[in-house]
DNA sequence: CGGGCTGTGTCAATCAATTGACAAGAATTT
DNA sequence: AAATTCTTGTCAATTGATTGACACAGCCCG
């Protein structure tokens, strides 16, 4: 399917510029040179026009990018273009969370079904999506088309939970359990380990920086620096 | 404070080693060599060196690491040594979520307030900790020597946020709202974008890879590849 | 409809990160 | 106590990512 390995560097910043090109058609923005994308995301020009010809030509020399066809084109390159199937494996605090955050479902991700070993939570639905037990779950992923399973359980069980998934054919896992989990290489992992997150933001922290105050710099990813 | 500047990529491991010598450490092993680490983390024994290397000699030629002096280095290496106070700004969801998990009181990451714009939840308790409104924030920031904020907020109120906690002395900011905060470069910012992690997994799905099928390859953030 | 201008696509150069190789130090064995 | 094994710290080589430079395509103005 794909001809050379694409990145993940780049990978990880499409979602970026689907962003800021997103704010600039809704403001009627019609046109948009890499310069001046540039200028808004604080990333060098030749990133932006590095990053996009490595998905084909999608600006016009001496015009730039229409905002509206880079938006759509960089949403089919990242499969936001149609609709994915979810379950949340897990129905505590976090769970419940992301289920009731409808930004998810607006850009396609769609909550089906919702799982927890607890039978006392069984039963109880949350934005309308009844928790279902665990051993439902196999016969659910198939039935619905599920493609995707957010792990938001204990690291004690997400590792028999991810063999289970594994074994039921999911096609990808959003891991928030903090465990690296040992699927098949046919099986994608995107881990959001949040602690990890904040030890990065403590140790940034102690490491002070003396930069002269500048008034602020912002990297590709949008992380200070 | 620093020699040289330590690259992000090395800081984003650091967490991982972490969690790795901690089981190591929980069952009772006493000493690990960078190859057994390797193998255990497929990670290259060498990148671990090399990391480590980056703080210091940790490590005894013939010996190899000593699990748990290895341990507590890393955390003082990130800060975590010591106790972090956090608020957290927005009790939606996910705000509640995060006070409800409370492993990261354990790794002394503690709430000490949450604070919200809308009055109808503002009195309400969380996990034993009272909302209160906005206007109270600044005050208790400086009060409470709070040095990491938390923002689980929408983007249209994260910026003005943002400013205000930058005006008040906050030098870190954990935040979940989906936007890039121009604050000044004397305050951290670690960025939470969920949605931008599930497209990229969306990505993932969408090119499809062959590669034999192989039982499993963690990279060395424990993203499969 | 031609000339100047703009701005992409792309190649080369630079910079950064990862991996491999090995000398030398420390532990362990004999 | 010498020999052997183990394993780090480190340097060099490699691989990968980012930046800079520019030829040329297409727009826009007169």
């Amino acid at each position: 399917m794909e001809e050379k390995e694409i990145s993940q560097a780049v990978i990880g910043r499409l979602p970026r510029y689907l962003r800021y090109l997103g704010e600039l058609r809704d403001e009627g923005t019609e046109r948009v040179s890499s310069q001046e994308l540039s200028d808004i995301m604080h990333a060098t020009a030749s990133q932006i026009r590095q990053d996009l010809n490595t998905f084909g030509g999608f600006g016009q020399q001496g015009y730039g990018y229409n905002v509206g066809y880079l938006y759509d084109e960089i949403r089919k390159i990242l499969g936001i273009d149609r609709e994915h199937q979810l379950i949340i494996v897990g129905a505590g605090h976090l769970g419940q969370a992301l289920v009731n955050y409808t930004n998810f479902e607006r850009r396609g991700f769609m909550f089906r079904g919702i799982f927890d070993c607890d039978p006392k939570i069984c039963g109880k639905k949350i934005r309308g999506i009844t928790v279902r037990p665990m051993e439902e779950m196999a016969g659910f992923i198939r039935e619905n088309d599920i493609d995707i399973a957010v792990l938001t359980i204990p690291k004690t069980s997400a590792l028999a939970v991810a063999e289970k998934l594994a074994a039921c054919g999911i096609k990808g896992i959003w891991n928030f359990a903090h465990v690296d989990l040992p699927v098949p290489a046919s099986i994608q992992v995107e881990n959001v380990h949040l602690s990890d997150s904040l030890m990065k933001l403590s140790y940034n922290l102690s490491s002070i920086r003396e930069e002269g105050a500048a008034d602020r710099k912002v990297d590709g990813n949008g992380q200070n620096r």
